[in-house]
DNA sequence: CAGCAGTAGTTAAATTTTGAACAAGTGCTA
DNA sequence: TAGCACTTGTTCAAAATTTAACTACTGCTG
């Protein structure tokens, strides 16, 4: 019994998960039906509108969108085939790469913002208080700094 | 502006979302360091394990990890191949089908277990007080049943 | 009880994701 | 400054997932 969780918080484990889960299918769904993104590609429009010169590593928009290398490419390469987004190499760095926004992709984000935010607060924030999104916002706050460090961390000592 | 988050549910948003992202890799990357098994893989066995006579209905099954039947075909055939559940006909409806825990998935579900929870608390419980645990138990509670109940109606009318 | 709309689950093809190798470039160090 | 270890990103093959049929069965309805 040593390495079990508390009835609360196995319950609270439980809830989130299954939550969570239920929540990103719903997200989905409600974004595929009123415009033609997926929530990877609308996740990559927005974290690209909002960089300086709207554009990003790769390397970068892997970290932030907590992507594999190969699955950015991938993704990445969908979207640019759907004028979504450009390539353009690096100019300090020959190896890399960056990603760019297109003025298609700028257009298909704020179609699909208004869409899609309305479907967050639907479905999550207008059920929630104001001590309730503190209390969300500390957590996973906390947590994803926490997560963030433990990565960097280990992938440096390179241990195991 | 209408169709906007205010700042701090934006904020909130974001932080679960990443977040939650990154837990979830960890999670997954700790269960396959320290067993054979996928987050997939536990989670049914935990399922199973607790179901009357340690089997359950293909349906029943897909509806409680959110799998489509597709999927969790696929995800029970693959575990059935390495022994870790068999599959019956069902008795009563010859359409059906039950997944049925096997003593191998039992202990390795049992070897897992330790791990994964110790994992769980590690990453996420651990770091939380009661009354987050709390707080998040009623907030994501509360989000299941109602996701839950949008999707039974939505289905039910089968509007669209 | 015949017909048929709906349910349970599987299958097949296409798409996505992973994981391991790889090519190219960087930058330290000796 | 030559060599080498590391970083960046891509590619390829294998595995997982989705989507759309499709088979078999159930259970209502006339």
């Amino acid at each position: 019994m040593t390495e079990s969780l508390d009835r609360t918080r196995e319950a609270a484990w439980r809830a989130y998960i299954e939550a969570s889960q239920r929540l990103y299918t719903q997200l989905e769904e409600d974004l595929r039906a009123d415009s033609e993104l997926t929530f990877a590609d609308y996740h990559v429009l927005v974290l690209l509108s909002e960089a300086p010169g709207q554009r990003l590593r790769m390397g970068e928009l892997a970290n932030r969108l907590i992507f594999s290398p190969s699955r950015l490419t991938y993704q990445v390469s969908s979207m640019q085939r759907r004028g979504l987004v450009s390539k353009e190499p690096c100019p300090d760095d020959r190896r890399g790469s960056e990603a760019v926004l297109t003025a298609a992709g700028l257009l298909a984000l704020s179609e699909a913002a208004p869409h899609h935010l309305a479907s967050v607060r639907a479905h999550l924030m207008d059920d929630l208080d104001d001590a309730e999104v503190a209390c969300l916002t500390r957590v996973f706050d906390r947590l994803g700094r926490r997560l963030r460090a433990a990565r960097t961390a280990s992938s440096t000592h390179a241990t195991r």
